[in-house]
DNA sequence: TCTTTTGTTATATATAGGTTAGCACACATA
DNA sequence: TATGTGTGCTAACCTATATATAACAAAAGA
């Protein structure tokens, strides 16, 4: 899978990692069981340090997206806690909504934009 | 309006200030016109420096949900770009979304999760 | 066995962001 | 005139981010 890194955005490259590795999963580029380049490996080929990719890898583990195995590297291994992540999802959408509410974006036109997104992946 | 800062959150004071205005001008506890207390008047309420309440209006103001006037203060006044606004709930939606997405939360829970949310706004 | 690679941990350094403080200015209001 | 306003500036402190370098034990392969 490529890994791309926008030096100049404003989020943290660590934060574009767990970003772009979550929407390999949810786009079905990555799957249950596949590897991810070793914590050095990534880091070389994408051009920064090992401790960042590890920063990374750490967060997405204790998100339950991926494992960390010493042998095989690092897995794709979901665990699904949907209360957790029901309420994750509630924290992120009541502040974004409300943004968009306030700039008379319409109940009708969020209900589309949800459409539209899970369409972009291909399981859901 | 009454405002409270967490100061063990993680996240930044002046993000909490933005938000908590944000929710409550989509709850519509502020109303186009309203004013907001000073800089140093809510700083001295909330128990912070002046700058940091500055530079939650400043960007509050920059995001068009408020215009500072050295007479009346900081005063609600939305400037819907609503182009801007969508493109913005949508990138910020993506993530968001990928990450329940691969949690398996279906379509349909968060199509109810909207219906839950836009409910707590009284318009929308 | 020996070597290599793995995740992990530790320390140090540099840069950026967040918060506070104090000071100053120009303007509005009373 | 006196006070309060938004705004700008500098300085200090702490934390977060990213880097560099080093070392460790566990596992893999030769």
């Amino acid at each position: 899978m490529l890994i791309e890194i926008d030096f100049n955005s404003d989020e943290a490259i660590y934060v574009q990692l767990q970003h772009q590795i979550i929407m390999g999963i949810a786009t079905e580029v990555l799957h249950e069981g596949d590897t991810l380049p070793s914590v050095r490996q990534l880091a070389d080929t994408v051009g920064i340090n090992m401790h960042t990719v590890n920063k990374a890898y750490s967060i997405l583990k204790q998100q339950g997206f991926i494992q960390l195995d010493r042998r095989k590297g690092a897995v794709i291994a979901i665990d699904i806690n949907k209360i957790h992540a029901h309420e994750e999802l509630k924290r992120e959408l009541r502040i974004a909504l409300a943004k968009g509410c306030c700039k008379n974006i319409s109940r009708e036109e969020v209900h589309e934009l949800v459409d539209e997104l899970f369409d972009e992946y291909t399981f859901g």
